[in-house]
DNA sequence: TTTTATTGTGACACTATTGTTACATGCTAG
DNA sequence: CTAGCATGTAACAATAGTGTCACAATAAAA
């Protein structure tokens, strides 16, 4: 499914924006340019990016401030925004971050770490309000009143299949191994077998039932993913 | 019906109250604006606003502490409020929800988050009538007379099971942890052991009896919750 | 097909959580 | 003062949830 995704780079300086774009083009998005935030302004009105790259030095208009014009525009407000910052002073992080930027990298910077990031803010933006409730397929889990239900019966989960499930459905269409899930689901910390994680699954399945069971599927050798996308 | 709810932002910082001013003013809100917690508390008490976002950090009194007061005064108790916090920490999460906050946002936030977050809380939001009765199933519980009737039988409540019954009743379909019960119920700063909760729902499950017991329900690992539907 | 690696499943011991009861303390009305 | 609630706690009982294991089933590799 995933078309991939369009990055804005907006940075004054020809050689970095090439880097950028080199990096982001071998990890699979798509890149557009621009040199100065009026231009940047008009591209994200007319292509809608999936994501910002802003300098934080820019002529004319700073990138924080198209940063704040951005947000205010009720069309754009909500594509994630990445600063880029040659310094490392603190006080341009909060700002930035008080601006609605999503995230900020400091100068120099490797492609990888660029990507990672991007990659983090980009799943991030995705599935928004972290306490709103989530339905798919008829499968509602509301994180308030801490229910799960199945075309409104509910179904009975113990705390961590709750989270499990939890986790998932605000993580789809990704595979995790056993590990991440132990990170995200149970804590860091915790030693536990990765095994467990099998057989925690299996419980979740077990009460999810036979219509809404295949939404967990197994990666093999890799681990799991939740999915309304058959395998 | 719905005259455009009134929202009263509190943050020290202007360009923040601004921006989060044009959101909601976008999306049909009426915005009223302070910048600390004192001028907060006046324009609570003269303006009745229908909601509060508030930014955990400000100079002199801290966002939770007036989240705190306003709780504790019975003509601001329900004013839904969400926190504004800077910071990731779990530990803010935690405080802010025992402090009875109803949702909190990390900074950054998109305009349209905040905007969903709000438009969440404000439906869940007790309708405020608290000198109305609630009847639920036959239950009813007149807080003027200070009175529950089941069918219009009379049940018999301590004071601590009638406080509770009355803020289960008004804050239905959501689960509590034993902390927040304290804190909503017996009162912010009083020191007793979280598994007196357990005695005191035991207490009204008993009183209610076998035709309303079921509307108290335990949610495992992480406390309680009042409803109608069936865990 | 046979072999090997990986995942599914049920059972079990162990832990954690919640329910229930009894009791001590303190408060208040008379 | 004292009888009668109301509360908070502690102790114990009853349940529910967790992590591991052994073995079965299944998919991939040879």
């Amino acid at each position: 499914m995933s078309a991939s995704k369009k990055v804005l780079i907006v940075d004054d300086e020809a050689p970095i924006r090439e880097m950028i774009a080199v990096a982001l083009e071998m990890a699979g998005y798509e890149c557009i340019e621009a040199d100065n935030a009026q231009e940047a302004h008009a591209l994200v009105v007319d292509q809608k990016p999936d994501m910002i790259l802003l300098d934080w030095m820019m002529p004319n208009m700073s990138g924080i401030e198209l940063a704040r014009r951005l947000r205010k525009d009720e069309t754009t407000a909500d594509v994630p925004i990445i600063m880029l910052t040659a310094k490392t002073e603190e006080e341009h992080k909060v700002k930035g971050l008080e601006a609605g930027v999503d995230d900020y990298i400091t100068k120099p910077f490797s492609p990888r770490e660029l990507v990672a990031r991007l990659k983090a803010v980009l799943r991030r933006a995705t599935p928004k309000g972290i306490e709103e409730p989530v339905t798919v397929e008829g499968l509602t889990l509301d994180p308030i009143s801490h229910r799960v239900t199945a075309n409104d019966k509910p179904i009975e989960l113990g705390p961590t299949e709750f989270r499990l499930l939890q986790f998932f459905m605000t993580h789809q269409d990704r595979a995790y191994s056993r590990g991440q899930l132990l990170d995200m689901v149970w804590g860091g910390n915790v030693y536990v077998e990765e095994r467990t994680v099998d057989v925690h699954i299996r419980r979740l399945r077990k009460a999810l039932g036979s219509q809404h069971d295949h939404l967990v599927q197994t990666v093999r050798g890799t681990g799991y993913r939740f999915s309304t996308q058959v395998a």
